[in-house]
DNA sequence: CAAACATTCAATAGATTCATTGAATGTGAT
DNA sequence: ATCACATTCAATGAATCTATTGAATGTTTG
């Protein structure tokens, strides 16, 4: 029975990347890693855990095809192998909000209201910057913003966020978007800016979402 | 740091999630519930694991909410929860094709070529079944294949494959479809007929995307 | 070459996972 | 009520996972 060796040796392969995501520290390096790559060093200290755990960690999701990584002097770069890691982690998170009860209370619990957490659909962003209620931050790296980006919008990598807080207005909503639904970075964004007393959302779709609806982009800037 | 919490807290829900995935056989269960909903009964014996093993398994699934159960008489029918858990899978499957070397090797030990396994494009399933080189076949449930299906597509839901084997031509090609990229089901069904001596391919994308694609198609029958 | 540093390796103990076994629960049929 | 049946529960031992510790490797700097 070739057919069912395939099958049980495909789905004992699949278990080894569902292995590495089965924790929740390596999750968290992975969240890091979706913004860029990141040396050991880096993500031992964002993280909190040892050098040593995270390197060992690092080396399960090596073994697992979900980092690579790169050595450049005594450094060890990582980095996401494929920016579908991103959208697996994203389809986790959608999954387990409309799935799993204790991430909705754990939700509510740490956010206000349920009805701020909602992220916004195309329409209302429009609606909301043209009456000048919000701005619209792009939170990718500067180089897929500079490819295209939603009119208007102001770009903060993510990883700058933290430093371009006090450019911000807290008076107007500010509307968050990434890559796409599952992007991980306008979620923190809107976690982060939240926590710092702004009013923020984020949009339903990313940015590859938008312009396949054909509605109006801006390039370069 | 509240954020720092929601954050841990979040990712060790997530975590719960790809724990319960990482298991070969309870893969090899919801890769079964895709195909609709299952007894305990009969997902033990088609995945070859004890009762009391597969209830274990099913009760960690839904645990983590990836699958849901309704008891009618004696008999307790599981099914998916959601229909992200299979685009969930097919997309570890996908990361998995492209990253993990023992993948790569597997596939092709099991599969002759490379090419064969190669999924076809929209324009070639067109050209294909117009020179009368190749027939195409629908792989989903009858429900969602009438309410709309690739013209000419014949209807053949995967668990009942098995049974229509003669109805097929072994000299044609057979192009299987299902609900996008990363169904499972459409996948199955090619190595299925493989086994079987059958020429088979299967579409890269699935009926969702054929229909946004603005292509003709047909609904009924 | 020696010192400082970044990363990896190896060994360990405690916790968790897995399949097996046999008993317990609950439902429908006789 | 009794019996057959489907499922779940509970307990077990072997295997695996995790964080910690301290040593080992390899690279740059002085």
């Amino acid at each position: 029975m070739a057919q069912l060796s395939l099958k049980k040796d495909l789905f004992a392969q699949l278990a080894v990347i569902a292995k590495s995501l089965s924790n929740a520290n390596r999750l968290e390096l992975i969240d890091f890693l979706a913004q860029g790559e990141r040396s050991v060093d880096e993500l031992a200290h964002v993280s909190g855990l040892s050098v040593a755990n995270t390197s060992q960690h690092l080396q399960d999701l090596r073994r697992s095809g979900l980092v690579k990584n790169r050595s450049a002097g005594k450094k060890v770069f990582y980095s996401l192998s494929d920016y579908k890691v991103v959208e697996l982690v994203g389809l986790m998170r959608s999954l387990a909000e409309d799935n799993l009860a204790e991430i909705q209370i754990l939700i509510n619990n740490y956010l206000a209201s349920k009805d701020d957490l909602e992220p916004l659909q195309r329409d209302e962003l429009l609606q909301r910057v043209q009456s000048g209620e919000a701005i619209v931050v792009d939170v990718r790296p500067d180089t897929e913003y500079q490819a295209g980006h939603v009119p208007n919008a102001i770009n903060i990598p993510f990883s700058k966020l933290e430093h371009e807080l006090k450019s911000l207005p807290k008076d107007k909503e500010i509307i968050a978007y990434c890559r796409g639904p599952y992007c991980l970075l306008s979620f923190d964004a809107v976690v982060q800016l939240r926590e710092q007393g702004f009013k923020a959302r984020r949009l339903y779709e990313g940015f590859p979402e938008w312009k396949l609806s054909g509605l109006p982009i801006e390039q370069g800037l």
